[in-house]
DNA sequence: GTTACTATGAAAGTGAATTTCATGATCAGG
DNA sequence: CCTGATCATGAAATTCACTTTCATAGTAAC
């Protein structure tokens, strides 16, 4: 499944005039089998106990290049560091937890459609939007709030 | 009745073991004179042509400081630079052109009671959200698009 | 005034992200 | 196989927005 996947990123890598590379096979496998929001210095870490030589740079470099190709997502959530996440899945929008830093995905067609209404209404053409929902998770509202989730 | 706000927020910095400043003052005049979606280069432009002894630092900490009393808000277009708005309108989202930057406001109701809807599913109490649509306005989808707006 | 603060701004410091550059891989074609 | 040509890598340097530091200037209370 993830391995379709990255062949076919390696084809389009190379059909672009890359070459392939042991160390971005690894970043991606990593990025993509891992769950969501990594940040890159998160990523870094994951591959790193399987590829322990590997530079922070080249993690960075793979990212970029995922999300110019499409496959990945830069996502902000107001942390002072990014966020990517794989862009395969369909749409969906972050509800982000400000006690422990959870973040929970959902997706509601009534909210995309009302979207459609408003850009209308203002002759403006969507091309993406964002859509963060910052308050307090469940777990958090009801008691301890486990720190050091995500 | 800008003059009237600026003369709350300084009681408000008194009672708070603060002082009165001439730039603060002035700093915080032009952020609420002009409209909306400043970034702090620009509003320290703006206020230089009146003040032109003025540091940036100022512009940031009075701004800082204003988020902190609940006076302006952060915004975050991923831009990589912070802009600020005066948050004393009623709540509202943003269409982002990306053609020429342009950022109109906007508010519909049903989208904020959708947003209670999707939170409660998922036993989530919200505290804030942000929804910015990006896309092409209606200017640069007509023609031109004139560059420089904001 | 005098004293005791706070505010200011230049410069230094942060921290994430990017670029540079010498070195190491990888590919295409002899 | 080699041999170039070119891409990928990572350490170090750079950038950029933002914050902190620190000496000086300003402001308020006495």
């Amino acid at each position: 499944m993830v391995e379709r996947l990255l062949q076919r990123i390696d084809r389009e890598i190379l059909a672009a005039g890359g070459k392939r590379s042991r160390c971005r096979a690894v970043v991606m496998e990593h990025f993509f089998r891992a769950g969501h929001h990594l940040t890159v210095e998160e990523l870094t870490r994951n591959v790193r106990t399987a590829f322990p030589g590997i530079g922070g740079v080249t993690v960075y470099r793979t990212l970029k290049l995922l999300a110019r190709m499409g496959y990945a997502k830069e996502l902000d959530f107001g942390e002072g560091t990014r966020r990517y996440e794989s862009n395969l899945s369909s749409h969906h929008d972050h509800l982000v937890c400000r006690e422990c830093g959870a973040v929970i995905e959902f997706q509601d067609p009534r909210i995309e459609r009302l979207q459609e209404l408003v850009t209308r209404r203002h002759g403006f053409r969507p091309a993406a939007h964002r859509l963060e929902i910052y308050g307090c998770c469940r777990d958090c509202a009801a008691g301890g709030g486990r720190a050091g989730k995500r």
